[in-house]
DNA sequence: TGAAAAATCACCCGCGCGGGTGATTTTTTT
DNA sequence: AAAAAAATCACCCGCGCGGGTGATTTTTCA
């Protein structure tokens, strides 16, 4: 007799929610035993539902995957969450890697590989591709913005210059500057544009308001 | 005796492609006949089954769901295409309408409002969610950029500076500083990190590189 | 409680960028 | 062929930004 996965999914697009269960259920050992259209709903239905393994969203309208996976697992420290995003240099990645998700996998998938994290990760594996370990490699070496870095390079994004910056802040010019320094280091880039065409790519921060 | 819509539907992605189908074969009038992978593929099975209406994305891998949906347009004319996007604030919208796209549907809908859209534009009308048209307004007056225009933007979202830019595109600086102007003009900012940030919110430059 | 990380601020320098104004040539469209 | 749009270039000004250096205080964490 053969042992069934129990999956939780946890995705707020209708569109890939339905594609996503119609995959899983597809398989003769999988099953998609609930689904949530957020994170709050997410945590609610896991409590409910204890599965095998859950498939979490990563960007949810109100509460974010990287929080609610946080949530679960605090509550659950042995809960396998495989983490679904839209992009590979997502930089949240470091984030949920750190909150114990057992897998990422990039939304583009074929068939085969969403089966196969679920598999691995069931298994008790972690499933992390290529594509990207290295792009985490490449980005997340010690050079995690500070809450103060991150809030001052949404202000750049938002278009301020330094004295509205610093107005905002409650800071001097001077701090916001010495700041400014270490993002551009962090971000390896010496000016403002290039560090919001990072901030972009890397997702540090969004395209939707 | 009931008429079926008869679909095509063009989808990278297979999740979102399984999801849409799933959620228009349970409709009693629609069918989905074919499915392509990408924007080639996509026109050449529109050749062979002529669909009533064809679902197709804007982002896709090669061929870009403008570019297919302007040279299916071209051999038929009367060729019904609704645009699939992820975000409401596409610079892409404003082309596709000109090219002769139907009806606008983002990603995140409902079952109800895409099966609308469908039943809408097989009746010869539009599908224009207000949001979009609300965008549209804002962002297109007459604010596109000329092509000289939007390859500079790409330059500073790459990073490049004035004098980079005018070695790239054997023009003197004086030029590329005129044709900034106007970006910014056109744009409304008034620096290049704000640029940026437009570029990426208008879709004017892509994420993904 | 002690070490490490983060946040705060100061001063100097120089040049690149953005703003204003005006003009000519080339290309596209009608 | 005429009109409209796009691309090309010049000159000036002034200040904001980025780069370098160095230091103190506060917070976090082990």
């Amino acid at each position: 007799m053969k042992t069934i996965i129990r999956i939780l999914l946890v995705e707020d697009h209708l569109i890939a929610r339905i594609g996503i269960t119609t995959i899983i259920n597809a398989q003769p050992d999988m099953v998609v035993v609930a689904e949530a259209a957020s994170g709050m709903q997410g945590i609610e239905l896991f409590r409910h539902h204890q599965p095998d393994v859950t498939l979490m969203d990563l960007r949810m309208g109100a509460t974010s995957g990287a929080d609610a996976l946080q949530l679960i697992r605090r509550e659950f420290p042995n809960a396998r969450i495989i983490i679904l995003s839209s992009h590979s240099g997502d930089a949240e990645i470091a984030r949920v890697l750190r909150f114990g998700a057992c897998g990422y996998v990039i939304k583009d998938v074929l068939e085969d590989e969403l089966i196969d994290a679920v598999r691995r990760v069931h298994q008790g594996k972690k499933y992390i591709p290529a594509k990207v370990a290295q792009i985490l490699s490449e980005y997340f070496g010690d050079e995690i913005l500070t809450p103060s870095e991150q809030k001052i390079l949404e202000l750049i994004v938002a278009g301020a210059n330094n004295k509205n910056i610093a107005n905002k802040l409650f800071i001097s010019e001077n701090t916001v500057k010495s700041h400014i320094k270490n993002i551009f280091g962090k971000l390896g880039v010496n000016e403002r544009a290039q560090a919001v065409t990072v901030a972009f790519k890397r997702g540090l921060v969004s395209v939707d308001e």
